[in-house]
Order: C-alpha cells, then structure tokens, then sequence
DNA sequence: GCCATTTGACCCCC
DNA sequence: GGGGGTCAAATGGC
C-alpha cells in the first residue's frame, strides 16, 4: 500500500513539475512529450499496481522511464524513504522527462560500511557525502558567463581545480549556512568540453540548512527561460500559507475533488494533516502561480500548491515530508 | 571587520 | 604515483 501512495505522490509531483515547466516548454513538443510519457508511465504502473497488485518495472518493453523510475522508486522504498533519495528520484524524474538535468545517479552509501568507517575519521573525507545527483544546466547567455547557474541556495566557493583531460577548471562549492547550521550540501560545477554553454553541475549531500525552523529560507529565483530549476529550488517552500480559512474543495490539475474523496483515498490525505502542511487553498501560492494569477483568493487549491504544501512546507516546526512519511517511517522500521 | 574568492598545499584513495 | 577533493592563508570588496 505504501508503495501505491509513494506511486500516486510521485506521478503528482511529476504532474506538478511539468505544470511548473510549461511557461518554459510550450515550443518544445518533444520535452512536453517526454514529459507526458514519464508521468503517464508512473500512473500506468500505479494502474497496474491497482489491477494486479505488483508493480511492472521490470518490463524490457516498458518505456525506459518507467524503468528507471521504478527502480528509484524501489530504491527509495528500500532504504527507508529518505528525503535526499526523493530529491534525487524527483530530480531524476526532469531528467527521464528530458527537461534539464540530463544524468542522475544517486550513489548508495552504505553507512555501515566498516571498511570505510574506519577511514572517515579523517577531516578529509571523500565518497561518504551521501547522494550524489549530476545535472546539466545552461550557462548564463549574458553577464558573467562564468558564474555558476543561480539555483536557489547560496553557496561559498572553497576550490578550483585543474581537471585532468578537462578544458576547464571544476569549481568547488558548499552550502554558506555549513558552519550554523551544519549542512552537508555541496556542489561542482564544471563547464562541458565539448559543450562550453552547458555547466555539469554535481550536488553532493542534502540541504539541512532549509530544514531548520531558524534557518534562513529564501524564495526560490525566477526561472529563466529555457533553463529548468533543479528540485533543490522546486523545493523551497511557498512564500507564504495562509492557515486562516478552509476550503471545501480543491482541484487535482482538472479535476475537482471534494474532501471527503481524499479522506477516503489514503490516510496520506488525513485533511487535519493536509491543514497543518497549509493546504488550506486561500492565499496560499508559490510564487509562480502567485504571479500568474492563475488561482485567486478563495478558490480551488491548484495541484501545484497541493503538492508544495505536501513536499515542501516548512510553516510547523517540523519538515513537511517527514510529516507526510513518518507513519510510514515506523512501518518500515517495524518491518 | 566581515565575508567571499583565490590559490597553493595537503592528503585521501584508486 | 597521480588525480581529485579539501584546507587554509592571503587577498579583495563592501
């Protein structure tokens, strides 16, 4: 059942992105496509999860991502739910939809590792820095051709290396809040050789510094056009929820769905939950759809902001997937 | 003075 | 041994 919701979430996040994207996709039908077929392929599978009660990921004739979102998906059930691995599979899936970050690989670090515990006493360590995702970005078309692409977090500089065999120096990054709030996170960024207009950029490590009730949340910066924000930035919570009033329906893309309907669904839609996480439908935009306009006060709740308050919200003391994931936490480690 | 960047050196690990 | 990741002193900007 687990695997169902976690199926469900996950095709609504790939629905959410690409309603995000669609400013930035609309002249490009071959991503819109693969965009569709990665989102149609996780509700396939959720279909058949529904009819047959097993999951078809390992279909060759599947589409590819299908396969692979599987296999992060079962990966990512496997290890727990970690949120870093859900970054990265959300990440994975922009990849597999062929809207920006081109290569995902999240490296299973196994923390038991004796062999390598041994050695990671040492101040320098390597290879143990978590989940490494690589996605490709565009370089910036004007200014400063050499800065890194804005991704929504702040990062201080601390290397630069020559790269054996590379045209280009890689740069070296960690996140500014390391010392207060002692966040991993960390980034390369790396022009391409044969692609000098395209940066490689590698996150090593989650952010924890956005996770802090104290720590500093910035609002995620424009999209510019035709660059795809990583989900680091997708991340970032909404500007603001407003938990003053309710609303009695609220919309899934199209459709509209009653509460009592979500109630019913799965106790991942417990409403007092939904509320908590500031689902509450008034007010309560991302920036983007803040900016469009597109759903004025005391309307319907639009997926996106549904699917921000799910993943993203940071308005209670505690992060908002580890609400949504926590009962599922203690069932798994139950197992 | 604080903070970010630069850059040579150090050190891990393949 | 060498490539690559990190440290930390020096430097510069605000």
């Amino acid at each position: 059942m687990e695997e169902t919701i976690l199926l469900i979430m996950y095709g609504c996040k790939l629905a959410k992105d690409l309603e995000e994207s669609l400013p930035n996709l609309a002249t490009q039908p071959d991503i819109l496509r693969k965009s569709c077929d990665g989102i149609i392929g996780v509700f396939s599978n959720l279909k058949e999860l529904l009819s047959h009660g097993n999951i078809n990921f390992g279909e060759p004739h599947e589409l590819q991502q299908t396969d692979n979102i599987g296999a992060g998906i079962q990966e990512w059930l496997r290890t727990g739910g970690n949120i870093y691995q859900a970054m990265d599979l959300l990440n994975a899936q922009a990849v597999l939809g062929g809207i920006g970050p081109e290569i995902i690989q999240p490296v299973d670090v196994d923390p038991s590792d004796s062999s390598r515990a041994s050695s990671s006493q040492s101040k320098r360590r390597r290879k143990d820095d978590g989940y490494t995702t690589v996605t490709r970005v565009a370089a910036p078309q004007m200014g400063n051709l050499d800065l890194p692409p804005e991704d929504g977090y702040t990062w201080r500089k601390y290397g630069q290396k020559e790269i054996f065999g590379s045209k280009y120096p890689r740069s070296y990054y960690r996140c500014t809040h390391q010392k207060f709030y002692q966040c991993p996170a960390k980034k390369q960024v790396q022009r391409l050789n044969h692609d000098p207009s395209t940066f490689e950029v590698t996150y090593r490590g989650g952010h924890t510094c956005h996770m802090s009730s104290t720590a500093p949340s910035t609002a995620a910066p424009p999209v510019e056009q035709g660059m795809i924000p990583p989900i680091a930035t997708m991340l970032q919570p909404p500007l603001s929820y407003n938990n003053s009033s309710s609303v009695n329906t609220t919309h899934w893309l199209s459709m509209e769905i009653k509460p009592s309907v979500l109630e019913s669904t799965s106790p991942i839609f417990d409403m007092q939950m939904f509320r908590e996480l500031g689902g509450t439908g008034s007010s309560s935009t991302t920036a983007g759809t803040l900016a469009s306009g597109r759903f004025p006060d005391n309307q319907a709740l639009p997926v996106a902001d549904m699917a921000n308050a799910m993943f993203n919200s940071s308005s209670s003391s505690t992060n908002g997937m580890e609400n949504i994931f926590s009962f599922m936490d203690d069932k798994w480690n139950a197992r």
